[in-house]
DNA sequence: GTGATCTATCGGGTTTTCCGATAGATGTTT
DNA sequence: AAACATCTATCGGAAAACCCGATAGATCAC
């Protein structure tokens, strides 16, 4: 087993081709195409289907890919350690969120990071939440954290950041002297809301748990767009606040009179722990975030 | 970064010296020597202490050494996951245990195990369970698995099995119409507990709970001794029954009408769950143990 | 001092790696 | 149908890595 092997594969399956594996590992593709052969050899098995469209892995080269990935990290891991230890922190963090997340958290400690350890890289990886547990990037190793819209870890160390409301906004013209809205009184009117995250799925559990029935739900993807439509009349949109980050002044930011909450958290790949570049990107997140469950972490020699 | 390089320095550590390590790999000396030095030279950081002694890591080395036991690791997933592709599961699985555990819930497993896969290899880390916490070595990933005598899991995946009453060893003519034994009745004998795991630490809480002065508590290594010395009229011993496996006629084993219990439990490095032998011994595992909190795991594709 | 037991280094044979060039395979466009 | 675009596979050769045996150097025990 060779260490370029497993660089090249998972290049490969990244990129989609060995072609375009080749440009980003800055190797001939040839080496790629070798490299591969290799691999496959030694192991006696196929892992990448190959064809006019490039290269994909097969089901045994998914599984082997899983592996392949913490290998390769660990040795990431390696080469921060040492590096931390003469005294600069360099290394890559490839961080799973969402938007809203990706916007508001992140960002302030990408700037801090900046500033106190250059050597640190973000890889940001933003996802729709919905579209795949990010829970499961963690478990394929291609993130070493992600965010969370719910404190359900399944399996993966995670700790709870804040909760963050759901808000209506309603059209101004509509709510003179409205304070607070009750689902009875969303139901008559069309509701909007996200596509991205699962805002849709905890709209009808909530309308249902209140006993209401859903009112129309109609799904928007840009937040822009929902509060344009709020603006023009067309609706009311549920969103939490947390994603909310500019009401013009025909729109009107109001609570919910039964709380519809969001749990942001944290959850890290366990052997992503293990990373200085890691510990001190939670350490950062911990100073900016009050009243977090998050630990310290002590990085460095223990 | 090449992996006889890192396959040399865990060696190495693992044995204590340069030429032991050359032993374990099948390969000469001056391979291991060449193989750390240009280890070192690549990293540009010193990883080894040598001397007339050996090797022994430096911090550094023992940080380092951390992520390349759990870079190795995961290769052998790689090979475990081809194997099982083709039929046959094959590798090796490390299990931190201490003795009681080792010998009643393991070795069925093994027995079990061998039948049905025979290619797996269970390397059997038999720690006392005072000395460091297992838990440990599964963040160092020495170990894939660890069973531990309290369910307290700090940061790594478990699940309780079952609890584990201590009972009381009695000479039986000291309780001829006794049925269970109080704390009081305990204060007025010496205590006799295992030098092992943490029973000493256990019956002080114990006592001070109940209001009790601790009596004399004299600790023994060795199972068969501490029961010899009740049937001498030495003492009360005060053992978890899962580790009684004999006890002669004049030996009494009685419950404590206050139970002290212990909660038999298994962590795994979450890394080590993606290995197949690892989730198949667990599924043994979970078979041998009725009414265990721990799930199903699928081995294969997912 | 002698010997035992370590690690480090040197020279050389074998294997691996990587590259550029080129062949083969497979759809797309003309 | 021919030419083209875009993949991967293979070949020959240069450079590098790997591994070994032999041997040098260091350090402690006696």
């Amino acid at each position: 087993m060779k260490f370029p092997w497993l660089k090249a594969l998972v290049a490969v399956v990244d990129s989609g081709s060995f072609s375009q594996a080749a440009l980003e590992l800055e190797v001939s593709q040839s080496s790629v195409s070798e490299a591969i052969v290799a691999l496959e050899g030694s192991l006696g098995a196929k892992l990448l289907e190959r064809g006019r469209f490039g290269a994909r892995p097969t089901a045994l080269g998914i599984q082997v890919l899983l592996h392949a990935r913490v290998s390769l990290r660990a040795l990431e891991g390696i080469e921060q350690e040492v590096t931390l230890a003469k005294g600069v922190l360099r290394g890559k963090v490839r961080i799973a969120a969402f938007r809203s997340v990706a916007g508001k958290i992140i960002t302030p400690i990408m700037a801090a990071l900046q500033a106190e350890h250059p050597g640190i890289e973000i890889d940001l990886l933003e996802r729709p939440c919905n579209l795949m547990p990010l829970t499961q990037m963690l478990h394929a190793a291609e993130a070493d954290m992600a965010f969370l819209s719910e404190a359900q870890f399944d399996g993966v160390l995670g700790w709870k950041l804040f909760t963050d409301p759901h808000m209506a906004l309603y059209p101004s013209k509509w709510a003179k002297t409205l304070e607070e809205v009750s689902p009875a009184r969303l139901c008559s009117k069309t509701v909007i809301t996200s596509s991205d995250g699962d805002s849709q799925r905890l709209l009808q559990r909530y309308f249902e748990q209140h006993g209401q029935k859903p009112p129309q739900i109609v799904t928007v993807r840009e937040d822009l767009t929902m509060i344009q439509m709020v603006a023009q009349g067309l609706g009311v949109c549920i969103m939490p606040r947390f994603a909310v980050d500019f009401v013009p002044p025909e729109v009107k930011m109001l609570p919910l009179s039964q709380p519809l909450e969001r749990h942001i958290s944290i959850a890290v790949r366990q052997g992503a722990l293990r990373l200085p570049a890691v510990k001190v990107f939670l350490n950062m997140l911990r100073q900016q975030i009050p009243h977090s469950d998050l630990p310290h972490f002590e990085v460095g020699m223990d």
